[in-house]
DNA sequence: CAATGATATTTGTATATACAAACATAACCT
DNA sequence: AGGTTATGTTTGTATATACAAATATCATTG
């Protein structure tokens, strides 16, 4: 009897699923779940979170950067970016220098040495999705959403 | 001698931003966190997030369903159905009721009646964003999506 | 039918993120 | 030049979510 109620269930969900499925809150959520594991999972081999590991990147490359304008790269709030950064800085991969009301931020001798592993990761990221998805309709992919995410900004 | 700096970063930092839009875990965030923001605004006429407000739309379409369905249909895991559902419980929204080790969740009357509601911030919802990227572009994207996080899954 | 394995659910805990408010400093304008 | 506004940063707090472990029940097999 259980197990009917289950079928039942399923077959009537079938269409209500369709119906989250056309909706971008669900798609956009739960391929953003998915991509977060998957990158979890490249970038543990550094024991950072992708979004950590993506902020060390932008400083090593650009040191000396403000929160603001990290926060704007990489699509976060500034209060976010500071509690990121409150991590790197323990984790002493980079320091920040207050002069006025701007902070710059550095990264450590530790964090630029860490680079050869990051892109390490990051080709790996890289990898495990286009082996999936092809290289293009990869890139394609990617680039649309980020398109409509600047267009819903207002 | 700010400015200057700050401008010589925005020249630097658009190679580095072209990468970023490429990368699919920046990309997928950034549409959800932008997707979830605008879905917030229209549930906070019903004063619930998206999530429970999917949930309990969900709950009101099949009464009794279990958590476990309820975590697959919203690709959410089962120990965040919980806490949604409690929240839910807490408004007097729905209900359980524990046979074995099945929990079957109801819509309370209250619950229930929400439904119009629910429909009508769904629909602003929708035509939000049908709005700014037009309906067959959007539902095209979602499906892409979600077929993408299908694929990613394994 | 008892033991073992499978399944459903909940709880403890951790995390990333955001918003609003609090500061601090810079810019601007009269 | 001084007061007001704008900007950059951090902190307090709240939230959604996940993972792992704990429970409880069911199924299955020797």
């Amino acid at each position: 009897m259980y197990k009917y109620k289950v079928y039942y269930l399923c077959i009537d969900l079938k269409k209500l699923e369709n119906e989250y499925r056309k909706c971008l809150y669900f798609s956009a959520n739960a391929l953003a779940r998915k991509t977060e594991k998957l990158a979890q999972e490249s970038w543990s081999k550094v024991d950072l979170t992708p979004s950590h590991a993506y902020l060390l990147m932008l400083v090593i490359d650009q040191p000396g950067i403000q929160p603001t304008q990290i926060a704007t790269y990489l699509h976060l709030t500034p209060s976010t970016v500071t509690r990121l950064i409150l991590k790197l800085e323990s984790k002493k991969l980079v320091h920040r220098t207050m002069e006025g009301k701007m902070t710059n931020v550095y990264p450590t001798t530790k964090g630029s040495n860490l680079l050869p592993k990051l892109h390490a990761c990051q080709q790996e990221f890289f990898a495990n999705y286009v082996k999936i998805l092809g290289e293009n309709e990869s890139t394609r992919l990617a680039l649309q959403m980020v398109n409509v995410a600047d267009k819903l900004k207002g």
